[in-house]
DNA sequence: TCAAGTTTTCAAAGCGCTTTGGATGGGGCG
DNA sequence: CGCCCCATCCAAAGCGCTTTGAAAACTTGA
C-alpha cells in the first residue's frame, strides 16, 4: 500500500491525503478523519526513503560503535546507553543507526555518513583528551554531540558528560574523612578524557588534604575485571598499602574485591573502596542496600539526556552548541569504613 | 555533489555515470577510470535513501534491542554480538538499526519496519520458548533469522545458535567424572528458549548417570550477579550442599564465586563451578589460564556467522531457511577439582 | 444574483538514483 | 562499398513521497 493507491482508493489526490496525514491544515476535518481512517485500515505508513527523499532528512541518528583503543573491547555501556537514547529518539520519530569499523576508519565512516546523506547526526562515544573527531565533524559539517568531553579541544562542541572531576573529588573526599590517607585510584586508559578528569579530581582532594598523590597507588588500563584483581593484587602486597581504593568501574571493582577476599581482608573493613557506577541494567551494585559505596550516575539516563539535546541540535543546527552537566550521587554501600588503626 | 553533477562536469550522462560506478559492463574501461576517478576527487557517494527507492531495497538490517523480560535489562551480550554481527553486515554493504521498544510493542515495530520499507529483514534475540515473534515475522513476510532457537515452533525460520544442551551436557558430565554427585544449575529465567535447552544438558547427563536431578538444586532467574550470590548463599546453607555448580552466565558466576568465598570455602577445591562464557570482551575469563572452567562460545563470533546467513537469506528468499549450530567448547580452568570427600 | 474571498482539492515538479529501451558510431566481413 | 553487429553511450521513465502554484467549490455580503 503506498499513497498513490490509498489516494485513489479514497477518490483524492495524493496531496490531499499526504497533508491530511501529516497534519497540515488547508484540509477539511471530514476528510482528514476519513484519509487516517482508511490509513490505519490498511496499515499504511509512507515509505522511509521516499519521504527521506522529498524532505532531505534521513530520520537517523548514526553512532560509531566504541571499541576500546587497545583491544577492541566493546564498552559495556554501549546496550545500556543506547537504549535510554533509542526511547527518546524514538518519540522523535528517529531511528538509531550503527557501524562498527577499526578506530583508524572512523574519519572516513562519518565523511561517507555525510555524503551519502545516510543521517542527520551522529553520536560520538569515548572522547579521548585532544580528540581529533571533534574537529573533523565540524569540519564535515555533520551535526554531533559527544557523550562526554575532550579536554584541549577549543572549538564548540555539543556535550552531555557527568561531572566526573566533582564526583571523584567527592569519593576521596568522603575516604579521607573516614581517615583514609593512603587511597589509590584505579581508573580508565589514560588517553581516555573521562580517566583524566576522576584523576583530577582525586587529587584535588588529595592535595587540599595536603597528601600528595603517590604515582604507586595509581593504576590505569582497559577496565577489565582482570585488571581490578592485577593490580589490587600488587598493591596490596606492597610496603605500604593502601586503606582505600577508588575504581572507574564496577567490572573492574569485582576484580579489585576478590583481589582483596583472595589476600585473607575483609573489604569495608580492611580496605575501602569505592567504585563509580554507571547502573548497568545487568551490574546493579546490590538489591537494597548497596554492595559497594559508589558515585553512581545512570549511563541510561545520559543517553535519554543526550538524545534530547541533539535533537534539539538538529532543528537549531546554526544555534551556539548545547551541553548538560550530570552530577553523579555519592552513594555509601557497605564497601567503606573507618580506616584501620596502623599496627 | 550528486550525480547529475558528477555527470554534467564529465560530459557524460547520469546513465552511464552511474554503471561506471555500479561495475556494469557496458561501459569502456577508459571512461570508467575516468568516472572513478572524478567520483573519488570529488568524494561523491551516492544518496543512500535515493539508491534505495530506485533499488527498492534499503541496505539495513533491524533489530530491536533485546531487554529482559522483567526488569528492562538490556542483555549484556547486546554489545559483543552487535560487534561482530556489524563488521560482517559492512562489509556487505548493509547497515544496522536499532529500536527498543516495550516487550508488548515488538510486533507493532516489525510491521512498521516492513510498512515503512524500512529494512530488508530483521535479527530476532533472546527467543523464547514457543516464541510467537516467529509466527508473526512470516506471517508478515519480512525476512528474518533468530539468535537462538524456538522450542515448540514448527514452521521452518533460520537460526544461529549455541549447542546448549550438548554444551551444558558435557560439563555436567566433566563434574560427574570429577565425582560430584551434588551439582547444581544456576540457569536463566526459565522462558527463555537457551535455559530450557542447557537444563536438558544438564539433566539428561545427570540422568545418564544414574542421578535423579534435585529440584532445590535448580534456580532460575535474571541472570545478574547478585542472582548468582543469592542463589548460591541460599544453597551452600542447605542440608546437602552441591559440591558443584553450573551457571549460565559469567556475570552470574561471579556472585557464586563471591558466595562460596564468603562462605569460607574455596572455589574450585569446596566448590567446584562451571560457567558458561560468551567471550564478552569485557568480561575475559582469565587471562592465560581462566578463572572459570567454562563451556566457551564467542556471542561476537556468532553474530559474524548470523550476519552471513542473513545476507545469504536476503539474496534468496525464497530458498529453505538455513541454520547454523555452533559448538561450545569446554575450557578446562581453577574452578573445577575433585568432589571433595564426604565428611 | 454576482463578485470577492475563503476553503478545499488537485496536477505536476522535484528529491537523486537505477534501469529500460533506444541511438550512435566504428569495425569486420562479404 | 554496403551491411550488420557490437561496443558505448544516452534520454527518459520510474521509485514514493512532499510541496508549490493553481483551480475548483463553497461562503459571504452587497
Amino acid at each position: 500500500m503506498n499513497l498513490k493507491t490509498l489516494a485513489e482508493e479514497l477518490g483524492l489526490s495524493q496531496t490531499t491525503v499526504s497533508r491530511a496525514l501529516n497534519g497540515y491544515p488547508e484540509v477539511s476535518e471530514a476528510t482528514r478523519k476519513r484519509v487516517e481512517e482508511a490509513a490505519r485500515r490498511h496499515n499504511y505508513r509512507p515509505n522511509s526513503r521516499a519521504k527521506g527523499l522529498a524532505t532531505g532528512r534521513a530520520m537517523v541518528i548514526g553512532q560509531v560503535i566504541p571499541t576500546s583503543v587497545q583491544h577492541e573491547m566493546v564498552n559495556p555501556i554501549f546496550g545500556d546507553f543506547v537504549a535510554g537514547a533509542s526511547r527518546t529518539f524514538a518519540s522523535y520519530g528517529y531511528d538509531m543507526m550503527f557501524t562498527r569499523v577499526p578506530d583508524a576508519d572512523e574519519g572516513r565512516v562519518y565523511r561517507e555518513y555525510h555524503a551519502r546523506r545516510a543521517v542527520d547526526a551522529v553520536i560520538l562515544q569515548g572522547p579521548l583528551v585532544e580528540d581529533q573527531r571533534i574537529p573533523l565533524l565540524n569540519e564535515i559539517g555533520l551535526p554531533f554531540i559527544v557523550h562526554g568531553r575532550s579536554t584541549g579541544i577549543e572549538e564548540p562542541y555539543a556535550w552531555v558528560d557527568v561531572n566526573n572531576k566533582r564526583a571523584f573529588a567527592h569519593a576521596t573526599q568522603f575516604l579521607l574523612d573516614l581517615g583514609h590517607r593512603r587511597i589509590a585510584l584505579i581508573n580508565g586508559l589514560e588517553q581516555m578524557d573521562f580517566a583524566q578528569r576522576r584523576r583530577a579530581g582525586y587529587e584535588s582532594a588529595l592535595q587540599a588534604a595536603g597528601i600528595t598523590p603517590d604515582p604507586a597507588l595509581m593504576r590505569s588500563d582497559e577496565m577489565t575485571e582482570h585488571f581490578g584483581h592485577r593490580e589490587t593484587r600488587a598493591m596490596l602486597r606492597q610496603d605500604d598499602p593502601p586503606t582505600a581504593i577508588l575504581v572507574s568501574s564496577m567490572i573492574t571493582a569485582l576484580g579489585v574485591r576478590r583481589a582483596i577476599e583472595e589476600a585473607g581482608l575483609t573489604m569495608g573493613r580492611d580496605v575501602s573502596v569505592i567504585t563509580h557506577d554507571d547502573d548497568l541494567s545487568y551490574l546493579k551494585n546490590g538489591q537494597d542496600v548497596p554492595i559497594f559505596t559508589a558515585t553512581r550516575s545512570s549511563v541510561r539516563k545520559a543517553g535519554e539526556v543526550l538524545a534530547e539535546c541533539l535533537v534539539a541540535r538538529i532543528s537549531a543546527p546554526d544555534a551556539p552548541p548545547q551541553h548538560r552537566m550530570l552530577e553523579a550521587e555519592l552513594l555509601v554501600g557497605r564497601s567503606t569504613g573507618p580506616a584501620p588503626q596502623r599496627t
